[in-house]
DNA sequence: CTTGACCTTCTAGTGGCTGGAACACCCATA
DNA sequence: TATGGGTGTTCCAGCCACTAGAAGGTCAAG
């Protein structure tokens, strides 16, 4: 498999596959081309990181989740952990958007937005300035 | 005042300060010892600054919002418009968020945490990547 | 043989800082 | 007057996870 059947495979774009080998996240063989030649372990490899990384897993989490998932022997403990901190970080995020969105969206009714000169919006903004 | 005072006043780190001055945002004037010396209206424009960026507006986003507020002549609706763009980025951002939670908290609940080693979220991130 | 899709490597840029080195300066105390 | 600690300065490098783009090699169809 080339680089193209594989970033339609997982959806990932070539380019960060290629970065993902570059950072030694997949290792796959070259053909006499020069071209990746991706074998069906690199397949599974990349669509487990795909997974990985939509579930908000850093790159680093990946790296650990894909050896923890080699080593037959793990326990399922330690992937929790990594799982359970990943999901206060994401629950974190989403709490600062939410305060964020909740003050925003306040300021963006009062603003009546149109031709007139005066905006709640900067009046918020330099307000809390002075 | 010095940097310190500023990064006293705004909250905002003291090498954050002369990033804002590389990029523009500010312009402090220098004493005889080449320290930056910042006036009122500096510490103004940080503190607007601040308030900006905590609101979720990007950097260029607050150069714009200090133009348009030193623009008497503006109409509400350009600003309103950005904080429309910005509100809508930052509940997208959200709904992402909400997604990998909902996903990855069904994963924890379902995995046990011990020290057996089958583990359903790797069989999980296993599983899509077949 | 040409075209066009694909592949390669490489450098550099994104956003918004942050860390650290190496040096200058200011002020209070001994 | 020495000195020591807390400030300030510049500059370069790094963070994360890609992404853009240039310059070129390869392959299959017509």
């Amino acid at each position: 498999m080339n680089i193209g059947d594989v970033a339609r495979e997982t959806g990932l774009p070539a380019k960060t596959i290629r970065y993902y080998e570059d950072i030694g996240l997949v290792a796959p063989a070259r053909g006499a081309n020069g071209y990746r030649a991706f074998g069906d372990m690199d397949l599974q490899k990349l669509k487990f990181v795909a997974r990985a990384r939509s579930l908000g897993f850093s790159i680093e989490d990946c790296r650990m989740l894909l050896s923890l998932y080699e080593d037959r022997t793990r326990a399922s403990g330690e992937v929790k952990a990594l799982a359970r901190d990943t999901l206060a970080r994401i629950e974190r995020k989403i709490a600062e958007l939410e305060q964020m969105r909740g003050a925003l969206s306040a300021l963006v009714e009062r603003c009546h937005g149109d031709d007139r000169p005066d905006c709640p919006i900067l009046e918020d903004l330099a307000e809390i300035a002075r």
